[in-house]
DNA sequence: CGGAAAGTTGACGATCATCAAATTAAGTGG
DNA sequence: CCACTTAATTTGATGATCGTCAACTTTCCG
């Protein structure tokens, strides 16, 4: 019985899944994935999309597979903040709560892996190394969390969009040379997602995007795709 | 031979710990813990101390046993945001790195009970259970950054300064009645920090403490000491 | 082509930072 | 215990940054 190294007994759904290859699905043996693919679906869903409601009960985790998601707050009078973008292959879902205290909900286009969170779940207690990744991918939430309250708490409205563009270009550059000190990409938010995300108003992004087109830090095409020529010009405008 | 069922085999070290009921080392048998206690050793640090330099080696972890940590990030020009807090029995520590990227410093006086890396590693992989709890303990740690991040980009100075104090209250309140409406303790941050933490100056926390004090939602002795007659009045300026 | 949504620009004002000085608390050595 | 020093906090005056309100322009899509 010759069995082919890489891809034999792999789920189709997951033979071409970044998940498998930077994910936490990359913990799971081929007999693992196959049981949990079992039950595993992908779901597309169109930009604006809420995936998760805020005090709603969570029964299913998701990889996102392509798109951005975003996770805001809200609070009682409407004032959002966004606590939290996830890209490929990120993991989407809270451990450990039956109920959300969050909502998701689709920046962009996006298509996600989903799974009844009791499969994870039991999953994970078979799968100490899948457990481990869960718990690193928090881990590493954390620590951008926190690189984002030194953003929120002490910037200006200038080194907040500087920080946040390089934050996305460093995230989804599609030209991804890495050495090369330019980068061009789309933005995955509106102006207003982006105001939610820095704690600004609509009308400061736009102007402090303005004054870096004026300054030639930037070129912005159609509102929505952002060239960089020199990164390193731009990083000096981030004030870390 | 006879068992005392609750403290037969467990290290004097342990016996009244904090840590070994809601801590991390709850997870652990009694010769695990028998087993991390040998390399493990109390620790005091008085308010100031440096605990855990920026881009510095991590080599230990710790549990704190009593008092306040602050974890910041600086700037390059010196603007420093506070971006959390640990309280007892709190894990102090980030698994998977060898580097910080923060500094930890005593708030307060602290004592800890600290490990060697190596050691806490080792018992991780020999016990889910405590990789589980130290997971646990990352989500509820990100979920309080998430918090944060809404105080931070969308609240006025005023909402801040009253969610903190709740925040505090809820953390460390003596005279903890849970259904009291009522509560008073010791600030365990200075002005400069509390501004840190809250992405303000000292002299607009000043100012609006004063105000909370002028319209009788708090009462402030030396400087310190809070006492709050009415927690839900303080709730209603926290703006969620 | 036309209408709606998204983004930009401008004028003005409020909030919070900055600078400066006064007041209170906390140590320290005599 | 008290004078003296130093640090922490408060208070005041002023200004810059960013938010608000409003009008205008561009982009998107049927």
């Amino acid at each position: 019985m010759r069995k082919d190294i890489h891809t034999d007994g792999i789920p189709v759904l997951c033979v071409s899944c970044e998940a498998r290859h930077r994910g936490v699905c990359g913990a799971l043996e081929p007999e693992q994935l196959v049981s949990l693919a079992k039950s595993s679906h992908k779901q597309q869903a169109q930009s604006g999309t809420e995936l998760l409601g805020d005090a709603e009960r969570i029964d299913t985790y998701a990889n996102v597979l392509s798109g951005v998601v975003k996770l805001t707050k809200t609070l009682s009078d409407g004032r959002q903040q966004i606590v939290g973008l996830q890209f490929a292959p990120d993991f989407l879902g809270r451990p450990f709560k039956t109920e959300s205290d969050l909502n998701a909900e689709a920046a962009t286009d996006v298509s996600l892996c989903a799974f009844p969170k009791a499969a994870v779940e039991r999953m994970m207690q078979a799968s100490p190394e899948l457990e481990r990744r869960l718990y690193r991918q928090a881990l590493d939430e954390l620590d951008e969390a926190r690189d984002w309250m030194v953003t929120l708490g002490r910037k200006t409205a200038a080194e907040k969009i500087a920080s946040f563009l390089l934050m996305i270009a460093r995230h989804i550059d599609p030209t991804d040379n890495p050495d090369g000190d330019a980068a061009a990409f789309d933005l995955p938010l509106t102006r207003a997602d982006i105001a939610d995300f820095l704690g600004l108003t609509i009308e400061t992004v736009s102007r402090q995007l303005t004054r870096l087109r004026a300054d030639k830090v930037i070129s912005i095409e159609n509102n929505r795709h952002i060239v960089v020529p020199s990164l390193s010009r731009l990083e000096a405008r981030a004030g870390n």
